[in-house]
DNA sequence: GATGAATGAGGATTCATTCAT
DNA sequence: TATGAATGAATCCTCATTCAT
């Protein structure tokens, strides 16, 4: 049998890609990821078809990783509070120590390029996460509000506060303590 | 004599960028910019010398419109929470009043090619809002938070219930309402 | 007003591409026929959007070229041999003087790039020839016949015979008379 | 010990590329040719050494075919013109029959890359035909063109006419009869 | 100033052929 | 021999910017 795909090449140009996609948004040069992947310029497209269906993947895998991270070692139990302080923490955490992969998604989350299928399969696969979040917030103002947009509202919370937290690392923890009483306060 | 430049086609230029990023992102090429404007491509670059400063004047456009929308027929008086509800309501109106611009605006923030004093200069022609954040939050959990991270979480949730209230048109008032309740708890 | 077009450029691009075409078929690069026109290799698309579109013009002056070419200088009056003898003579004379174009009609005729409707045009603007075709015809064994079937075996002869005084320039003229002689029989 | 390379594949080999040349002329990928046969790419490589050698044998096994087809069958004796009869109407059957191996074959034919070496093997594989033709022609105006010459021409009516007969199935026979009366009175 | 052609580096993608498995 | 991943030159086309008119 012919030689498998690898997958250490197909991880290395997804890690090129994100790097670059962060530092240059979508524009960045398929020749340049597959530089920073040391990988030939041609090999990025035997591993995917086209740029749009590497950026989709990463995509993808981006946010499958961060529910997978957010959900490991997620609080046994009915402390909804506790579940979700886990949640936030492991995930602004990831984020801050993630920082390309969190500003390629931040690219990729306003990009057309991304549709609503792929994003929808990513909420799908966050079910969890919107579920807890649900449940901290229905006795809340939001209550009655549509599920997602209360979590695209701790998303956007969460995308902000990591952002901070990058660019004060001294005061990391406790911007992140704040950002989830706030957050708190907001659904409950 | 030299001809003066021509206000009306400035705008013009600038109208069609806005739709254009929305669309595409800052990929959006300059001759395309041009077709829509219904202007010469070389006129591009008689009122904007470069591309990269065609768009950071839309920014700066962008996000002073939005800051004088805010600001005009702000309410007189102390009373904080109806100011607040003023800047809300607006805000979130304008923003799904001008698809075009907001999500223009959500492509150039993501972008490196707006830096910090481009940013910076936007903050600080926002200040009015900041200190009502300042004020709104001043006794509440993020009493002792950064300005700059407060507002940037208001701004986080404006755009996210911007986005819902774009596309549940039925339901905007209402979003819009709940959202603004949501932030209320969460800073005060 | 700014610089036009130059025909010269145009011209230039189309001469290149028939030799090209002449010599390595449709797949000729456009980079190479941009270098043997001396013209950058932008500019290639600055007078055709596409090499799609190039090679429809180069399908089109060509033929067009060759039916002006007959029709000039066609006999008056009613002697349907003398005029088809000058259609035939100038035609086949026509492709051995311009060998490239010859060629690059040949190796454009069989591709599907070029479809119907282009093709049609063509044909369209031949018109003349062809009711000269049928009138020669009318009382030959092809009397029933499409005319576009016996234009076809004209064209098919004319070719072959093109052909043939090209490898053998001594007996061109011989060969151009006992083609047509061949032909008036065939047809008649 | 070494497998034997098979036959079957071979022949998908030489099918895939017969459809996909008609289709594409030789800018045909051969990956897309190997896919096509349902054969992996790099058996394309065992079978023939370059994408040139397999165009190369694919001109050769068409010809050879169309040569073998009209020559079986062919009916004894001195009748010349039932000889040719013959001959012509199983040709443009096959044609019309096949028309991915026509095409094909059209293709090949004003390639460069079908050299005279290999074009001249065909026309000598192809020998009791032209002196089928030599003997009709002997009387006729074209007595003393070169038999190449007259071949070709007889090629070329074929062809157009195989043509006709193919978009136009319900008058095939006829087309296919008038067209032979037309090139006996042409030659004899 | 107004116009739009000119430019050539850079972009995504394809492809024949090789070669590890 | 069979397989299909690996390779990188080559392909068509785009684009910001300049400049002749």
């Amino acid at each position: 049998m012919a030689r498998p795909l690898s997958e250490d090449r197909r991880r290395a140009i997804l890690g090129a890609a994100t790097e670059l996609v962060a530092e240059q948004g979508l524009g960045a040069a398929t020749a340049e990821i597959a530089k920073r992947a040391s990988v030939p310029h041609g090999s990025v497209f035997t591993y995917f078809a086209t740029k749009e269906e590497l950026l989709h993947t990463l995509y993808r895998e981006l946010t499958t990783e961060l529910t997978d991270t957010v959900l490991a070692g997620m609080p046994k139990g009915d402390d909804a509070r506790a579940r979700f302080h886990h949640v936030w923490v492991t995930w602004t955490r990831w984020g801050v120590a993630n920082e390309a992969k969190r500003r390629a998604q931040a690219q990729l989350n306003v990009s057309e390029q991304v549709n609503d299928g792929i994003r929808n399969a990513a909420y799908e696969y966050a079910e969890p996460v919107f579920q807890l979040i649900r449940q901290i917030s229905a006795r809340g103002v939001l209550r009655d509000a549509p599920v997602r947009y209360v979590g695209a509202l701790v998303d956007a919370w969460a995308t902000t506060t990591m952002d901070f937290m990058s660019r004060n690392a001294t005061k990391a923890d406790e911007l992140c303590e704040l950002g989830f009483k706030a957050v708190m306060k907001a659904l409950s």
